[in-house]
DNA sequence: TTGACTTGGTTGCGAATGCAACTGATACTG
DNA sequence: CAGTATCAGTTGCATTCGCAACCAAGTCAA
């Protein structure tokens, strides 16, 4: 039994979180990166559009809980890179709607097959039923973790 | 039931993992960076040594995963800070031997019992149980995701 | 010993990040 | 309407990152 009073990293859920996130997003990021040149952010919003059609940066931005200056960096890369469309809004001539270009969704098909494959094999590893399990208390922890106090 | 060729997100185990790592490091990184204008990786490093006491940069990166480059500037700036020292080893004059100041002591004593804190209120928010399942799950991970392919 | 190779650690530099300040458009309030 | 607050998105700037190239010390083999 350790010493409560003592600090240990191995037990600190935050670090624990980390250090699983960085092993599994780490070689999988390899594969957008060498095939597209793409960056993580660039890959998250292609992703989200791909899976839910067009949309606005901000929507982009709510759903993945990553910055704003970072989503608009990511589409504009996207976009001169052919993967995606703006159009302004009707309703709202700040908005911009965001949707992927027929190459962008060429795009998203081949990463989305890629992800697939690399999904299935990491929780063949891990084994099935422990990785189900993990799914629910990730989204348990997203959920609650800056649940108050952190709008972020 | 979705479309399983269709890829999704939500589903996708690094994604996750990354959404509850944020989460989570999120609130605890704002109290080492107003306390001490620490960052995460230095962070990491002081909580190293003060748990395992003097060692190498190279034993640090080992331990942690984290990238030379971004090991040796934390030392740096921590040595600068006044919170570790840095001794050539006798053994081998290439390496360094670095060991946490008495100032470093503190500085460790006192985030240690903030993380521990924190910890212990995140694990409430999420249920004991789940907390204990969900750490040996993503130790798991930790050590199964680049087990084979990947040295990084 | 000498010369080729490895290793601990640092540095240079381009790219990515975070935050605050800003622009243009919209919504509220009277 | 006018005036103010709010919101979508961008930009500037200082910091951090990641990778490759680099230095100095150590190893190995002949």
């Amino acid at each position: 039994m350790p010493d409560p009073t003592e600090f240990d990293l191995e037990r600190f859920l935050p670090y624990l979180l980390n250090q699983a996130a960085e092993a599994t997003s780490k070689s999988f990021q390899a594969t957008y990166k060498a095939a597209y040149g793409m960056t993580r952010t660039q890959w998250r919003v292609l992703a989200n559009l791909g899976k839910f059609g067009a949309m606005t940066a901000r929507d982009i931005c709510a759903i993945t809980h990553v910055e704003k200056t970072k989503v608009s960096r990511a589409v504009s890369t996207l976009e001169e890179n052919g993967l995606l469309s703006r159009a302004t809004s009707p309703l709202d001539r700040r908005a911009e709607i965001l949707s992927l270009t027929d190459r962008g969704r060429e795009v998203f098909a081949d990463l989305g097959q890629k992800a697939i494959d690399y999904d299935r094999a990491l929780r063949a590893r891990i084994g099935p039923k422990i990785a189900a399990q993990l799914d629910e208390r990730l989204r348990r922890i997203i959920a609650r973790a800056g649940a108050d106090g952190d709008g972020d």
